[in-house]
DNA sequence: CGGAGACTTGAGGGCGTTCAAAAGACGTGG
DNA sequence: CCACGTCTTTTGAACGCCCTCAAGTCTCCG
């Protein structure tokens, strides 16, 4: 939009040229091992991030000592914005040698001011977070265990994409699926037991699963 | 940043011009009654909206008849965004004469790539409600019936910005509390008055609440 | 082969739901 | 101003789901 512009002056001709940069030109790769951390909960906010293989959990510890598992980071996410100072929540790589991007967030935020196209990604991908947890909030607060159990696997399989085949294999264990779902892990268990006994899933093991039936039933 | 430019490019100027309007001249200004529908779920997303006065409650049917409500709305909050083309919530004014102001999405978007300082806003406002939802889901997946209609009023009245008086009208009622806290209605009454003769908060009225003791106990 | 972590299953108890009923609050019309 | 109906709020009793505690099995890896 700006750069089809032909405007002769100097400086905005810089500026577009700086524009060009493609933000991942100023992005960091780093590689994390099993449960270290991406960032933690009371550290201040100087990076965005996005996901490039592998995945996190965003956690927070209770004062109670339990965990509460706020959302899963897969491939393509963006994560990382806060509109406070500090991160109210930690995250954790869940699988071993999970890549990430990082941006520092100036350079990340003077981007989206002069990039529309990042600015609208940014954008695009918080929205899109906002509608996963707003599906959380549904499946948490008004199923039953079985049923949280099941719009986890159908979520989770939609979101990795494998749409044709419905062998999905859980990168994560049943106690990041209970703390996810506010559930105890025994619970989840009980589930699984229960979805397989009733037909709607297979397990070819613990963390292979097959969706039989998405829908109800 | 742009416009500090010299640029003497007459299309670039005029496009200067049209940045420097205020996201607020492009809008429309509506009342609705209670109840009444801003937006309903397999609608269209032609607009984007931000609340003036009054209330609205974004929430969804399932599909066993029972509601959920999936945030509450007050003046301030931005809402209306979605990565698909249609929301998959209703969102509702709670209070009579609710005022909103609307935006035409597509000259909004223009707007946002243009001026850095709207995308700004709008980034900054999704990510509130990120942490809102967050926010919402440790309370909704980990809380005692109490503790969620406690942690609920303490929130309430920290949004509504009343620091200084403990005195809070609800504007909504025990109905829309249950839906969005994932609780019955009778659990919701249960809980206030078991926060009640605990000590925690006061009632003058049923929807007239002060809060003794925020923190726990 | 041994150990640690992940997963599974069982029994009992607590908390929230459901069903039922009544009291309170509020607006409308006489 | 009061009577009335409707919606909201409150309380009670019984049931059911999920949590807790406990024990055992499976799986992976050194």
């Amino acid at each position: 939009m700006f750069r089809s512009s032909g405007c002769a002056d100097p400086e905005f001709a810089q500026h577009t040229i700086r524009n060009r940069k493609d933000i991942h030109s100023i992005s960091i790769l780093r590689t994390f091992q099993r449960d270290q951390h991406i960032f933690e909960c009371d550290q201040h906010c100087d990076w965005w991030y996005r996901i490039v293989s592998g995945a996190t959990r965003k956690y927070r510890i209770r004062s109670d000592g339990r965990r509460q598992i706020a959302d899963i980071h897969l491939p393509g996410d963006f994560l990382g914005f806060s509109s406070k100072a500090n991160h109210g929540f930690s995250v954790q790589a869940i699988v071993e040698g999970t890549t990430i991007a990082c941006y520092p967030r100036k350079t990340a935020e003077a981007l989206a001011d002069s990039d529309p196209t990042v600015a609208r990604l940014i954008r695009v991908s918080t929205v899109a977070a906002i509608e996963r947890l707003e599906q959380q909030m549904l499946v948490v607060s008004t199923m039953s265990a079985s049923e949280r159990v099941k719009a986890f696997l159908v979520h989770f399989r939609n979101r990795v994409g494998q749409a044709g085949e419905d062998g999905l294999a859980l990168p994560i264990t049943r106690y990041d699926i209970a703390d996810l779902l506010g559930l105890s892990t025994e619970t989840v268990c009980r589930a699984f037991t229960d979805l397989r006994e009733r037909g709607a899933i297979s397990l070819e093991g613990p963390r292979q699963v097959t969706i039989i039936r998405p829908g109800n039933g």
